[in-house]
DNA sequence: ATGAAAGCGCTAACAT
DNA sequence: ATGTTAGCGCTTTCAT
């Protein structure tokens, strides 16, 4: 026999209907000791493994959930993407791993999938939506939730940080250092966790009775050669910032090693604040001081809600904020001494 | 109408049978041009998307596969992930992403669940196997392919590095900086990646007519905590080597942070090679002279391979070998001189 | 060019 | 405790 053995095949060597096979198989209910000896030793006898094909179409679910992020390139998603697969394996499902590369056509492409229903939801780590979804909040259509990111405008299952508070920590530890010339390199405008991160920024110096110089904020992508560029407009500023503060860890180091480059030592010269604490945050030189996100834990949050979602229970509609903190490692220290920073001619 | 509408409300809308709407949206073949107008049209007002599930037990396929990797904090997974998904996206697939974690028992689920035609293949990229699973070179069983690892004793259709000839090549370049003790920290043995990897440096050594000090040898995990370990070992050792080749770049990373904590510099006392050419290794300082595998492309290629597999087309036997390069950055050069490297007491 | 009908393999409601 | 049966929604062969 070439083909893969079906549950009929198991029936008749064990002398029983489908349906026995199927209960001995799925529920191991209302099934005699001596049957259901029967039926598993035919199974063994023919090799045979459900087809979860047929299963899928008579209970009209896959069993799998998309994760959409981003930006593949980032090492965040690693680890979100671990809590999540931790978590939907425990529930039962697998996990298809998906990425627009920010574009909204490709975005459109994974809500067009779940509609089709290649799988039973979504996790959306993406800071756009394509703008005719919509739909996606109607009762019958799969549930989808967000992680990390957010959209205002959209009432959606969400779990994240508070990123305004968090950035303001960061930017607190700064002044509390005694900087007060603080350069802030964003993530891409106009996205929400971008705005919110610039908001914390501009939160700590309000708070702290400091006028933020708008010229200390530059725009950045997320790339650590962002982090290079953004770095040298700031170096051409007089007074140079004594510190920067960077809204992913991928940035600093770019900005890190830009200073090094101008001759400038990090902290002694200027401090850098990262966002995210990666892996490699703590192996840099100098050790990134930074916003430690619960990465892992975020992503199990967001598959353990999609898995309410999917199990029909009721969830509630406030954001889950999930706690961050700040890990000061070696690349902040008190601005230097009596005396302005300056490159060194390059 | 709550539930999602079905092939046969359009049929209804348009006057139509099943069949023809499904000729219109499968292959556009053989139907009028006003018929095809009046089911389109009836597609768009009942806002009927298929339904991938009856679709994939009909087709007995679900244009799914699995990637599965032995441990997902590795960025270098990350693109080679992004290979794949490029290259499946392009022939019509989702990628499930699995995660063995080292775990023979988690590596047999994925077998199992390949049986089970939860997918239509694999891509593994795990150094073991399961022990039972020789079954899968059977002519029925969905076909697999092996990602940058290989099993010798299995003959499945790989897409690989030569390990041996990268790893000699790191090496020469250290004895070609005039190196004479040079250490390796391994990747976790008996695997063959790693075994290969040792192989070459050794190679090295051969063809320089050098002899190998067994003691440089030192077995990590390619964490980079495992770099730091092994590293504080080969401190201990009098007199201490002068290059150390580590075999993946986490490892590099760890070996440099020890040896700066142990007061030596790098490159200047003691050179340092990785393997793999992460995104951070470059941005690392001193940036790493490691070895660069090309694994979007190797990605790419075990999806290609695969997809001819799922097309049902024969190929070669011969495993696809992909180019490395020895990428020189800062952190090698040549011995110091006179006299021998000590770390500080600590 | 179109329709009728079979059937993919399974599960669960219903019957006994 | 077990069997019978009706689909799940689609695609495709066969007929017209």
């Amino acid at each position: 026999m070439t083909r893969k053995p079906t549950i009929k095949d198991v029936a008749r060597a064990a002398q029983v209907s489908t349906a026995t096979v199927s209960r001995v198989l799925e529920h191991a209910s209302s099934v005699r000791p001596q049957t259901r000896e029967r039926v598993l030793k035919a199974v063994a006898e023919v090799d045979y493994s459900p087809n979860v094909i047929a299963r899928n179409l008579r209970r009209q679910e896959t069993r799998s959930i998309f994760l959409v992020v981003r930006d593949m390139h980032n090492p965040f998603y690693l680890e979100v993407f671990h809590g999540v697969e931790a978590e939907a394996r425990a529930l039962g499902y697998n996990v298809f791993m998906g990425n627009t590369e920010d574009s909204v056509q490709r975005g459109r492409a994974y809500f067009q999938m779940l509609k089709t229903r290649y799988a039973d939801g979504m996790i959306l780590m993406t800071g756009k939506l394509p703008p005719d979804q919509q739909e996606i909040l109607q009762a019958e259509y799969p549930p989808v939730v967000v992680a990390s990111e957010y959209f205002p405008e959209l009432d959606l299952p969400t779990v994240r940080i508070d990123n305004v508070t968090a950035a303001a920590a960061a930017v607190k530890h700064l002044i509390a250092l005694g900087h007060r010339r603080i350069a802030h390199i964003t993530g891409p405008t106009p996205e929400v966790l971008s705005r919110d991160r610039h908001q914390g920024y501009l939160q700590a110096h309000g708070e702290a009775g400091i006028i933020a110089d708008p010229r200390l904020t530059v725009r950045g992508n997320f790339t650590i050669d962002s982090g290079h560029r953004a770095c040298r407009k700031l170096a051409g500023l007089k007074p140079m910032p004594t510190a920067v503060f960077c809204s992913n860890d991928e940035m600093a180091m770019g900005a890190i090693n830009e200073l090094r480059r101008l001759g400038l030592s990090v902290p002694e010269q200027v401090s850098v604040v990262g966002f995210d604490d990666i892996v490699f945050a703590g192996a840099f030189h100098p050790p990134l001081t930074t916003i430690h996100q619960p990465r892992q834990a975020m992503g199990k949050a967001a598959m353990r809600l999609l898995g309410d979602l999917l199990a029909g229970l009721a969830v509630s509609s406030e954001p889950i904020m999930m706690p961050t903190e700040l890990i000061v490692r070696g690349s902040t220290a008190p601005p230097a001494q009596g005396g302005q920073t300056t490159p060194k001619e390059v």
